[in-house]
DNA sequence: CGTAAAACCTGTAGTCGCTACAGGAGCAAG
DNA sequence: CTTGCTCCTGTAGCGACTACAGGTTTTACG
């Protein structure tokens, strides 16, 4: 049965974030060996993985505690495309967000690469002589 | 002398953050009214909405405290620019990486509007059965 | 066999940038 | 006069960890 040091290398979760997800109860509380140690089986480490994967792709605990639920049930299919669906308009709306953001702070900085001497054009935009 | 609540009005920050940049020390402590309510000049108001725009545009607190100095500082523009290109870098890093995380939801949720009746293909993703 | 490093344990506090509450005081308008 | 608004202080909560402190046990090496 292998240890928490195993499944936190094979699954690419720090061992800290396993005990941290077995205290929030996304984990379930693993048996134990005679020393008090963390024996995980199988069904453990597959959801350690699922976990993983689900954080990989950016959903956020509480989805995930749903999903895992989700996971069980048949024909839940719907769920499913409802949660991640939603996940992925969030992404797309950060990553529009993000884009603008971009778009601002490169004019600036470009403004301050063209004139070196001047009143920092950075410092300037910021103070709102010139935004 | 505007009251807390009328910069809070001006400035788009909220009057328990503005008590909260206080606190840690972002802003610096204002004078109060004889019932003990604080007071701002024009220079705090200044600095908050140089803090509310470098928040707009993702800036840190901790970045943003780096700005204040440099604002103060002329010759300083070459430090400005380094803060925000390295801000703008870590935009664009991080828009790549939601445009890669975006590619795979939509593929997953692509595949399960297809197969409505078949075993749950974002399920079947996370599980690791055909990632 | 001794010892030192590595892995494990529990529990708590810190991170970031707020937000929300508890529990109160003061002030203006109807 | 009472209602409702703004203001005050102080503390706790969020999410998702991370980093200790202070301990035990196991493993590896000489």
């Amino acid at each position: 049965m292998p240890a928490i040091g195993e499944i936190s290398v094979r699954s690419g979760v720090h061992v800290e974030t396993i005990r941290y997800y077995e205290r929030i109860g996304l984990m379930p509380k693993p048996a134990r060996a005679a020393n008090g140690r963390r024996c995980y089986d199988a069904k453990a480490a597959a959801r350690l993985a699922f976990i993983r994967r689900a954080r990989d792709l950016g959903f956020a605990l509480a989805d995930i505690r749903a999903l895992l639920l989700l996971a069980d049930n048949k024909a839940a299919c719907r769920d499913a495309h409802g949660l991640a669906t939603r996940h992925r308009d969030a992404i797309r709306a950060k990553i529009t967000e993000l884009k603008r953001l971009e778009r601002l702070l490169s004019g600036t900085t470009e403004r301050c690469a063209r004139t070196p001497a001047a009143p920092c054009p950075i410092i300037e935009a910021l103070t709102g002589n010139a935004l």
